[in-house]
DNA sequence: TCTTGAACCTCTAGTCACTAGAGACATTAC
DNA sequence: GTAATGTCTCTAGTGACTAGAGGTTCAAGA
């Protein structure tokens, strides 16, 4: 059994945020010391490390809830779980997408300074206010 | 001269949020009538643009502020604008390439289940719970 | 001119996933 | 026994909005 502060370094998730992960029903309450302060073993450590793996792939706090229920019910899970990893997966590839047109977009604008002496005008500001200056929509 | 929502459907900016953008400073404090409603010309309508723009590029209130600013403090403005977009640029790069590894990691968890039925355990689940077994840190 | 209904106003509170700080109590090491 | 560190709960703040309540103003038609 170890503490709070333990279990963040084990895991390096910040100790305020292991309480709020409670708090949010991703991890069970704890078990307490008389003088009431939280212990864990090593099944905690688990599922916090879960927790946190889950969230560093980017799920949010309720597709990890879905995917605990689903752990701990198990019958069909796995193509529940394969479902939510999928459709996180689509979101993923739609946010890459819109990240490389946006740094194709911040390259060109931001090569259009220090060049040639376009001085007249900040083409950086000049491109943001202009949006026929983009490439593309967006 | 026009109405806020007048405003909102020429820039797609919702009512609220340039209400907002108002309070934050970003927008200078509308003109009123007589009845207290806000109203803009084209100058505004530019401002506003610029704004969405920016915001579209996923650059913060912040920097946007920085930039308008500079945008009304011309002397040596090209410069410190590239700065804060260079610098951006390079916070989009991360951003993708954060996203690729985990692109790839979804990837191998979202095929796990569904073919030559490795049923006994979810692999989506375990591949959560075992960071040993991704290919790479993150 | 009057009325109706849409648009507008301010203000407060909620979202997500934490993070920070105050003030009090518990544990650990010496 | 004492001091330092760790932990507790609670409240409030972050960023960039969004939603809703309850009231006022505007524009168009009768």
């Amino acid at each position: 059994m170890f503490s709070i502060g333990e279990l963040s370094k084990r895991t390096k998730v910040k100790v305020p945020t292991i309480r709020y992960y409670e708090e949010m029903g991703l991890l069970p309450e704890a078990e307490r010391t008389s003088g009431n302060q939280r212990r864990y073993n090593k099944a905690g450590l688990e599922r916090l490390s879960f927790i946190r793996h889950a969230r560093d792939l980017g799920f949010s706090i309720e597709a990890i809830s879905s995917l605990i229920e689903l752990h701990e019910h198990p019958d069909r899970s796995c193509e529940a779980a394969t479902e939510i990893a999928t459709s996180h997966l689509e979101d993923v590839r739609v946010k890459i997408k819109r990240l490389k047109t946006l740094e194709k977009e911040l390259t060109r604008i931001s090569k259009g300074c220090d060049g040639e002496g376009v001085s007249e005008d900040c083409y950086v500001l000049a491109s943001l206010a202009d949006h026929n200056l983009c490439d593309r929509d967006h």
